[in-house]
RNA sequence: ACUCCCAUCGUCUAUCGGCUAGGACACCAGGUUUUCAUCCUGGUAAGCGGGGUUCGAUUCCCCGUGGGAGUGCCA
């Protein structure tokens, strides 16, 4: 028998990561076993689904390269066949109709008796007494389809071979087994996927930072974001963890998913993220560069290509998320940047700092050929003549041309910014912050 | 209150009865001709408690404890 798995989010709001872990794993299986990964949306509460959502919910499968073997479906299309469901349940007395506060007249499922059970792919055989649960509303008064009526009518209809979702659902699961039964339709696989929680254990929310798929998309790769989110409860059972999607696709395999919580570690995530990066090939990583720097304000077209280039290779190697780009290397675009205050206190403004810095920019200035070998030479003879180290002037000339205590290479750094560039930011510098010392 | 699920370093995890408990992130130290980052090497750090089964339990069973979920017209 050929898989076939879905992912049915509800369309309210924005896509959760929980819901998109879900979908992945979904994915996973489907893709490992050569079968179908369907999607439907449950959108019959109609109150709160909106075109809004749908689109994000789509939006973020496609963006983290997940894709769909069939037509979406939409729940709200089948209202017909859930009431001629509940029809039959009615017909075959495993429902009866009741009035309850005046609300007008719903549908009830009859809990069966005896034990429910179901076979899950990563907990074994769960069990509960139907007497510990109490009969099910399967349609509202209102005359509309329930949930639980909904999600198990379409599932036997979409011929739904394993039921992949979070944990949360395990108690609707032995309710829906009995209705799988009651309407006499085999009973499909189950795997209950471990939440992911906040560091109090709560089920991770909005509250506790970025929870939703659209937080992401500024700073990392749809690439790292499925790779860190697989890694969230799976792991393909060696050390491997930086993995493609041809990998993860190979090696997946739903008994070995934990069945325990998660909690999200943003700085592994950012590490991943870096990762993945660097996988990118250059061209898409300078794509992506471009874009980063131009939705930040900073106008690239007037730039030489090359420039870019040069500054985009130094930053290959380097980035954890794409919007500290920006803030990394404007200066290498613009000349007006700020200054690190923290950092000027920190060296800049020490004892002998700017009379050093000012002696490194005359001697630059004084330079005939501006490579590696003459920087370097420069900064020799000044740290002999001032009596410091040659390591100590690197941070003060590094600070002075960008204004930051972190970047690229030193000797790349000023070859990209050039002779002319260096000496007149040194001036600068050593201009605003003369009588600024102690 | 009842029912169900879960429990290894700070975090993500490996282990499917033999463990000197492995890896990754983070952290600390050192190295990569002195800066930043990357990278490399090393280090600190874990089996919730109590019983039982067994030659031997992190691994199996039971009881606690802690956390999560559910308990008729949300999904």
């Amino acid at each position: 028998m050929s898989v076939r798995v879905r992912f049915a989010p509800s369309p309210t709001g924005q896509v959760h990561i929980g819901n998109m872990r879900a979908a992945i794993f979904n994915w996973l299986f489907a893709r490992h076993h050569g079968g179908h990964f369907l999607v439907r949306i449950e959108d019959t509460d109609r109150e709160r689904s909106t075109p809004d959502a749908i689109r994000s919910v789509l939006d973020a499968l496609d963006w983290m390269g997940m894709d769909i073997d069939e037509e979406v479906m939409y729940q709200s299309d089948r209202a017909q066949s859930h009431l001629d469901a509940a029809e039959r349940l009615l017909d075959r007395g495993y429902a009866y109709r009741e009035n309850v506060g005046g609300k007008g007249e719903c549908v009830v499922f009859r809990m069966p008796t005896g034990p429910v059970r179901f076979q899950d792919e990563l907990k074994g055989e769960l069990t509960k007494n139907a007497a510990d649960m109490k009969d099910l509303v399967i349609v509202r008064s209102d005359g509309s389809p329930v949930f639980h009526l909904a999600n198990v009518v379409d599932d036997i209809e979409m011929g739904i071979t394993h039921v992949i979702r979070g944990d949360d659902h395990i108690e609707n699961t032995y309710r829906h087994v009995a209705l799988y039964e009651a309407l006499e339709a085999s009973v499909p696989r189950f795997a209950h996927l471990p939440m992911i929680v906040n560091a109090q254990g709560k089920p991770y929310s909005k509250r506790d930072g970025s929870a939703f798929v659209g937080d992401f998309r500024e700073d990392y790769l749809g690439d790292a974001l499925f790779n860190f989110l697989a890694l969230l409860g799976w792991s393909p059972g060696d050390d491997r963890e930086v993995m493609t999607r041809a990998e993860m696709v190979e090696h997946f395999d739903l008994a070995k998913v934990k069945s325990s919580a998660a909690q999200m570690d943003m700085k592994k995530f950012d590490w991943l993220n870096g990762q993945h990066i660097r996988l990118l090939p250059f061209d898409e990583y300078r794509k992506r560069f471009v874009s980063q720097l131009e939705s930040a304000g900073i106008d690239l077209s007037q730039v030489d290509d090359e420039h870019v280039d040069r500054v985009a290779t130094m930053m290959h190697e380097r980035t954890t998320r794409f919007n500290e780009l920006p803030e990394l290397t404007s200066y290498f675009f613009t000349d007006t940047y700020s200054y690190d205050e923290k950092i000027v206190k920190k060296r800049l403004l020490k004892t002998g700092a700017l009379d050093s810095l000012a002696s490194v920019g005359h001697g630059l200035s004084a330079l005939n050929t501006f490579d590696s070998e003459s920087i370097d030479g420069c900064l020799e003879s000044v740290a002999v003549e001032r009596e410091v180290k040659t390591g100590q002037l690197f941070p003060l000339v590094r600070l002075a041309v960008s204004g930051i205590g972190r970047g690229p290479d030193f000797h790349s750094l000023l070859l990209a910014l050039g002779q002319e560039q260096v000496v007149s930011r040194i001036g600068k510098t050593v201009a605003t912050y003369q009588g600024a010392g102690e």
